[in-house]
DNA sequence: CTAAGTGCAAAATGTTTGCATACTT
DNA sequence: AAGTATGCAAACATTTTGCACTTAG
């Protein structure tokens, strides 16, 4: 595995207010490449990568699979939380796509409960939890995914 | 594209029965492939992929994403569907890469939580949970646990 | 000035597909 | 017999990596 990146590079600050510009929006890497280069702008695509997994690191941007030949999504969720951010979870949609914050004791809880009983650390930065959310879950009575 | 496989064939048959010889592993396409030739067993790796496939359909086997990079895994779970790993998460390190097995009464009741009070519906297999494991978080030394 | 980041192209992964042959029904 | 599944290898799509060059601190 490679090192991640922490300079802070032109690079790294375009890529960022690309993905603020479009927030709300799944963007792929691929996506962020089309885009640099439709306007001009010279990043090449292993910078993309990098710094976008640097980007989830800080918490800035989210990083949701989709499905495991589909290729990863990134959304930007905004600036470094709080210190009393930092149980906060992220819920992701999979019918909408839509993305719900938990901010929740018990979620916090979890992360206590995982390195006492389970001795792991929790990476909420990293961390997606996957479902459906109010609205999907009651419309449909219908399946999972693919 | 293509269609799945519906013909109860021998590869079919030999497929099913390794997963359920060791059922509540996970167990990967090339897992598999590499068992059959160990084994001396001939069934070509795009059968696997297709009669895996198949078997998801039929629900007598699940497949966990586990990160866009990593294989899918598989997991027999037979026809009872509340007995299979819906209550179990998985855990990845994302430092060694090890992926942990959670079955946790706790991390159930979380799934419970989420839908009571924030009325979403938790999907325990798309779902992973990413931090340190016991080692890597003890120590900033380096093992490859896989 | 030194260590770290970048970019290109090539490599590595995991999965899918085209097609001739073998097998199910 | 007719149509489907298999198996091989080649194709694919996405992500990672080696290395010389550039840049941030």
């Amino acid at each position: 595995m490679n090192s991640k990146p922490k300079y802070k590079t032109r690079q790294r600050d375009i890529l960022l207010s690309y993905l603020k510009s479009v927030s709300g929006v799944h963007i792929t890497a691929a996506d962020a490449c089309e885009y640099f280069k439709r306007e001009g702008i010279p990043i090449g695509q292993s910078t993309v990568y990098r710094r976008l997994e640097c980007l989830v690191d800080e918490g800035l941007v989210k990083k949701y699979i989709i499905d495991g030949t589909s290729p990863a999504c990134f959304e930007y969720v905004g600036e470094v939380p709080d210190s009393g951010c930092e149980a906060c979870f992220h819920f992701k949609c999979e019918k909408c796509g839509c993305l719900i914050h938990l901010h929740c004791d018990e979620l916090a809880g979890l992360k206590g409960h995982l390195e006492e009983h389970h001795h792991v650390t929790l990476n909420p930065m990293r961390t997606v939890l996957y479902g459906l959310c109010e609205k999907c879950s009651g419309e449909s009575a219908s399946e999972e995914c693919r």
